[in-house]
DNA sequence: GATGAATGAGCATTCATTCAT
DNA sequence: CATGAATGAATGCTCATTCAT
């Protein structure tokens, strides 16, 4: 069974979005898996590797998630709408890829470090216990190609102002997180559909005041 | 001199938004601040004091400029242009402090441990290094109410919707962070006085199809 | 005082000689060094470190003894004489660096590793730990050259037959070491000063009959 | 078919050469053999004794080569080049195993720990696996008493000097093991023949100046 | 015989903190 | 106020060994 693996998994996020990835210790780690140090490390490479493997699930999880709502779409409205609500859906389906997404310093263990290393050029990793950090850019690099296409048609077709898109992110996300970060912390009165009733329509007149 | 104690503490902010809290090392701190181990230690209690209170300094300094921007509004749309004016202004004039809010795990430094612990009830720290948590929790209080009063204003004028207040900071700050974080990290093409420009608009006109 | 450093030296060399370099953990030298763990990694950077330092100072004080020793001789018969007797006496006067030397893999300790690190090539070690090699490396030259000029000059003048150098090292060296060892280890029943009465000629005989 | 006992022994050899006995992971040794786990724990009980197997093969295969050609000779000198060829022989033709033997800390590997084992009295160790060591010793005490006896009768002839056996293998052994142990590192100018021819009259000739 | 996942004691090293000068 | 040697608990990780399949 994959049982090993993910009981540590699951023990790890837990952890981490408890108390942080430095602060977490791999005794807590390995009292929360019921698993022994060899067995983490015989699973994976290093206490990092477990956190990347997590980033990594949860990264492609939520973009998933949301591209596969936003390609439903056949308007600017509905698209907008489509990628409010799937993310917040998201966060209600999974708090804790969400906390982590959310609550995490990342560069503490996703290696940027990519300089001054030329031994490891050529590299992905050892053999048994891949570096997920290509998988990670791949998959970043397709979501974004996708949806960019899509909003590049919808503007195409006068559905939506052609506005940077790095201030279309933070137009439609921004919102969407701070709530989720709030609500992920139990410091919110409303549920999720309600949040979701009103940041769609509100992020969508964001983007359309900006016609 | 103030000299030795803001030396530190400017050093310990370059630290810690380049490294994280819990990777940067008092080792770390004394060498950027030229400083000696026992010149940090008698100047502040911890390492956790040193991230408190360039903590309590950020908020403050941030909530500030949000809240005296604020005051000067007259009306519900130049309110809101004034908060995230003011807010995208302070990042760009703290770019250190706002990295170190908008990237640092609070939780890390920040006690809320104050359960169980009987015998630190009634003090409020050691003699010479007090806690700044009081005082966080004070500034907190004091500009919430005065923020929600001024809200409350403009409400009841009409001239802005009444809608859930976690709600409304998410439609306000969201997208500013977002965008902030982003341009502290370098990784946008516009510049602050553009994002200005467009977020204002874009946030008043999210709070306001939600009438 | 030199004390701490000079302790933690000579109990890891106790420690080093009785189990071996890898055997030896640091707190087996901790404990015999009456030093705390955090002390000896503020005198030395790491166990290897300790290690090479004692290999340096082993070195120097055998080869001192040597080229010291020849450098007074004025003929071939005294010099090879003057080389064995000096290398018996520095033996019998410092076993515990004797054993280190015939005794130790030096391979785990010295760093012959520096293929591929490129960020190092410049930098000869940490500022407070600076890697003994290249001093090592510079002893070295200068005693194999100021070792040679002398034998070259008995050669010319005819006192010694011109074989290969490292077949006149075996022949000199080879006996005293093999005999050194043992009697380090206690298996033997001469007197140093009785072994030197018989080595000394014999090597001379041994060198003397390639002529 | 053998080939699985003496690949791991083959492999072994090699990385306990190259790396030490300590430094050698049993990792590395399955990776070099190309065997799993448990088959090495299936051949030999554990790390230990592959070395001390290794040990025990190398020690008897130099020494049985040395005696053999010892007992063939019939004159003092010409019994003392036998010693010094056959050496040397072996040592071209068993690199791995002399590497072992000249470069290992066998007191790593080797139990001299009988002391203060109560449980262990009687037993030669666990019933699959016996400790080598009681062979070596038979092996070593009788090549000793052989060898003595072959140069008794050579001292009686009045063929060769009756000294210290410790010194007289110190000035036998001592210089062919020194420039062997270059000659394995590659830090050499000569071939084995040339040493051969070299080393075996001016060992000789050492012997015989102490007559 | 062979396999490899699981075990857990043990280790080198780090680092916040103390304190004598 | 400043200094830096000393402290030692805590941590990530290694690796020989076991054992169920």
């Amino acid at each position: 069974m994959t049982s090993r693996r993910q009981a540590i998994l699951d023990a790890a996020l837990v952890c981490f979005t408890e108390a942080g990835y430095d602060q977490t210790t791999l005794a807590d780690i390995r009292q929360a898996a019921n698993a022994s140090t060899g067995s983490i490390y015989h699973h994976f490479g290093s206490k990092e590797q477990i956190a990347a493997s997590l980033y990594l699930d949860a990264v492609a999880s939520t973009q998933q998630a949301g591209l596969e709502a936003l390609l439903k779409a056949r308007t600017g409205r509905t698209g907008v709408h489509a990628l409010v609500g799937a993310y917040l859906d998201w966060v209600e389906a999974h708090p804790g890829h969400a906390r982590f997404l959310l609550w995490m310093r990342h560069a503490d263990f996703l290696v940027t470090r990519n300089s001054g290393n030329a031994s490891n050029s050529g590299s992905a990793g050892d053999a048994g216990h891949p570096r997920p950090e290509q998988q990670l850019d791949d998959l970043n690099a397709d979501v974004a190609r996708r949806t960019a296409d899509w909003f590049a048609a919808r503007i195409a077709a006068g559905e939506l102002p052609d506005i940077d898109p790095g201030l279309r992110r933070a137009l439609i996300f921004g919102p969407c997180r701070h709530w989720a970060s709030r609500w992920l912390a139990d410091e919110t009165q409303l549920t999720v559909t309600q949040a979701k009733r009103q940041l769609a329509p509100a992020v969508y007149a964001s983007l359309m005041s900006l016609a």
